[in-house]
DNA sequence: CGTCACTGTCGAAACGTTTCGACAGTTCGA
DNA sequence: TCGAACTGTCGAAACGTTTCGACAGTGACG
């Protein structure tokens, strides 16, 4: 007939000690002799004990909770947006951390309950428009957070996120090195852009700005998702470039996949007649046929970067800042010089 | 100077009452005079107090926060995955309940942690195998939960899922109706069906009996993500049925998308040469080229259940039970009689 | 006019933990 | 050999809420 959990008083109790011996021990913040440690440990175990997360959270004023704020919007693609849910649950878990999960309206709106409440120690913040209310609230609750992503005011915040612009350049890079002078980008979806997402002008323009430096001739066009969209696109570049010889991906996987398909129907071959890169992909372009050079996009090093500084604002040893991912190129055969003609 | 967060003291305090009448007002338990109660909301707003939820954990035993045990296994396509993490989390917040979301390893291990620590009231399952260790725990955790998908066995637990078998026989009997006596079925990625997961084989198997039950040929094959895997599926069952009429297409949104394209290549026009069903999707075939006849598979519906079912638990006024959703067949016009040879 | 039920409010206990200060008992250097 | 320093343990306070029981005031009814 015993209770349904077991609280400290049932440990203290089994192991003959008081309900301070048995915090400390647990907790380790004060010495205990071996031989009551090990009969502690040994309740512990027989009853199957956890700190009632309530009572030390009342007590102890952590939580050991994290908000996630993640927001679907349309447009985004969902493999990606899962990859960084999933990285940043695991990446807290790390440290303890559980995710308490915010999304839709309640990604802004339930923010300030949860934190308002002290349910949470801290915030995460995914997905932010270049203009994002989430940022204003965060400096209002003065919650320790961190942006995923970076919103056009960084301001007393902290944000993390690839670096874009570094990426766009690194792709443009490659492609002039190998000695392509008419090079071609096909984006997001058009809304992506229309609805303020920070990233993906990011990445446009460096590349219009690097190509410009280097004096190349560029032709830039969004892909909208369905297969007559990414023909479009694919006609709308190769139409206002004749001798392109260098194409730069900047979307999802699918429109990625089908791309690749439109240039094999259309004849053109991958590199023989077109060097072609995917970038900041959250996939793995190696089951694409053929398989692309990559700048890949880091789900995990950005959300596990992400919760280290949420740490460290915990600790208090770190300023708002803005970090940037150094990012890196994968070859896979997918680009080469361009073919004389 | 005023603290970071207002508690109950302040605003008795604030509006010159005793906390307990507070308390009363807030929570509407007892009677409070109107210009009191006046007084209250006033300081509420004023300091913008919300309930410390540890206190409220530790002394009202409910912590009003659900886990979401929600492990993403290779082969689970990510966006029906994510549109059920979306359902649940929407669902839950109509009942006042915020989601913890368990992932991965912690999908299992991080089950007992918060539930034996007191941090969530309930459980939810999602992507349930045949032959699951979370049901397992559940049982002996002795939360209330509910499972969504169907586990081999149900004893003692709440289940609610898509009546996959219904729906199969759905598939079966429109096709049937109009005439066809030849009918081929794509599959899920083959490892899906070794990873044990529970629906794929419900829906094969309740469409092969139904198959064999109205006396019509069938071939069965599952289909891998990539386009070539996509392109064997499709021969095969070709060849395994030259007098094909009708397919039903049980997998997600890219391997459907790709279908089509083949069928296309193959100069197959649907409906034309071919009445094609598309069957428990979690997403809009209309975007599809043709649009697909379609019956859903409708997370919202399936989750809004789920967490019903759990708030039932919580008044102690359910039993364990198995509960099945209808499904519904939408036309969309990628049905037809056969044409006659 | 005395009793009764009812309304509105309050004080205090309880929830389960962490942690501060206290205190025996032991060890050690002077 | 005596106090100082250390070790291991304990009791009690505090965290912020909810809720039980109490009680003063009010109007109704006999």
């Amino acid at each position: 007939m015993e209770s349904l959990v077991a609280n400290i008083h049932d440990v203290a109790r089994v192991a003959g000690v008081s309900i301070s011996t048995v915090s400390y021990a647990l907790s380790g913040k004060r010495s205990i002799a071996a031989s009551t440690k090990q009969r502690i440990d040994q309740a512990v175990l027989e009853l199957d004990y956890r700190a009632n997360a309530g009572a030390r959270m009342l007590k102890g004023a952590r939580t050991q909770i994290l908000a996630l704020s993640a927001p679907l919007h349309a447009g985004t693609h969902a493999p990606a947006h899962m990859a960084f849910v999933l990285s940043v649950v695991t990446a807290a878990r790390a440290y303890d951390y559980d995710v308490l999960l915010l999304t839709q309206d309640e990604a802004t709106m339930g923010l300030r309950r949860v934190a308002r409440s002290s349910l949470v120690d801290g915030i995460v913040l995914l997905d932010v428009s270049t203009s994002d209310p989430r940022t204003e609230l965060v400096r209002e609750l003065g919650l320790p957070a961190t942006v995923i992503g970076i919103p056009n005011d960084t301001a007393g915040l902290t944000c993390v996120d690839l670096d874009f612009e570094e990426a766009a350049v690194l792709a443009v890079r490659r492609l002039v090195d190998l000695g392509h002078r008419e090079i071609g980008l096909i984006g997001q979806a058009p809304l992506v852009y229309e609805r303020g997402s920070n990233f993906p002008p990011r990445f446009r323009d460096a590349f219009l700005a690097e190509a410009a430096r280097l004096g190349v001739t560029v032709a830039f066009t969004p892909a909208a998702e369905e297969s007559a969209g990414v023909r479009a696109a694919v006609d709308l570049v190769t139409a206002a470039l004749p001798g392109m010889t260098g194409l730069v991906l900047h979307c999802n996987e699918p429109v990625q996949s089908m791309v690749l398909d439109v240039l094999g129907q259309r004849g053109i071959s991958v590199p023989g007649d077109l060097s072609v890169i995917s970038a900041c992909s959250s996939f793995s372009t190696d089951h694409l046929n053929p398989p692309l050079d990559v700048i890949p996009l880091p789900a995990d090093q950005s959300c596990t970067r992400a919760i280290e500084l949420t740490m460290a604002q915990f600790a208090g040893d770190t300023e708002p800042h803005v970090e940037y991912i150094t990012p890196t190129y994968v070859e896979l055969g997918s680009t080469s010089a361009p073919t004389p003609l």
